[in-house]
DNA sequence: CTCCATTCGTTGGTGCGGCCAACGATACGG
DNA sequence: CCGTATCGTTGGCCGCACCAACGAATGGAG
């Protein structure tokens, strides 16, 4: 079962998160200013789907940690512009450093033809549920 | 990412459960209890990969809708054996049924083969990492 | 037989991920 | 100008996974 492997997968994220002093939630907005530039908060959370909430308590983590920035928008009041910093990209260096650890090792018993077969299949699970390929 | 596609797939048994008025544990304790029959709930926790606390929740709501009886141990007043009912069964059809829809629903883009392959794969990745395979 | 370690059920708490409702403030279209 | 929509924010809920601690009971070592 797909959940079942999922629990693993989940288990290993976990564990490099927490070692490396962050969440999921910490990621995924870092990685969409990486890939996008600065947004506002509703886009962010468009765009790493998230909840708008959510997003609010992950920027605001982030801005203690230095890892953000978040100022008004002058051309639009209600948004505030969220932008990464240089540590916040440091981080997600880190952090992508760990995801990729994590993966080698939850794909360990795999080949690397393997590999390439079950990411395809999953890329087109999550393409046809309307996903975002986020890596 | 693996993660990625197991959102959809919560999102799906989710769905699926809620509608069933159930939830993750409930299945997963009255399916092991139709494979291995009556159980102390420590037995169960370990059958079905739960913590004895959530054991106990499961157990206690399941017996308040009729799907399992909590009866003393007689030969070890510590533990309780948890037999499942006529009820239980039914409902552990139905679950299954469910089970068996959302799995249809997920795997849609993939033909047979794929599918195969896919479940391969995971298999593959849950025994190296000491899952256990249910089904 | 007496301790000691272990097991069992139970309670209560933590954390993360995902989601919803409501709010005041702002922006925008008709 | 007024209604609608969007944005940030607060606060809450649920499900899954996990941990610590407890009293009761068991079982093995001495």
């Amino acid at each position: 079962m797909l959940s079942q492997a999922a629990v693993h997968s989940r288990r290993f994220v976990a564990e490099g998160f927490t070692a490396a002093d962050a969440r999921g939630y910490h990621y995924r907005v870092l990685a969409a200013l990486e890939e996008f530039g600065p947004a506002s908060q509703a886009d962010l959370g468009r765009r790493s789907r998230m909840d708008r909430s959510d997003v609010v308590a992950a920027v605001t983590e982030l801005e203690e940690q230095g890892f953000v920035e978040r100022s008004a928008d002058p051309a639009d009041r209600r948004r505030n512009v969220v932008t990464i910093t240089r540590a916040g990209r440091q981080q997600l260096g880190r952090l992508d450093r760990v995801l990729d650890t994590v993966q080698d090792e939850l794909l360990a018993p795999l080949s690397a033809a393997e590999r390439q077969t079950l990411v395809a299949l999953l890329g087109k699970l999550i393409e046809h549920h309307g996903g975002v390929p986020t890596s």
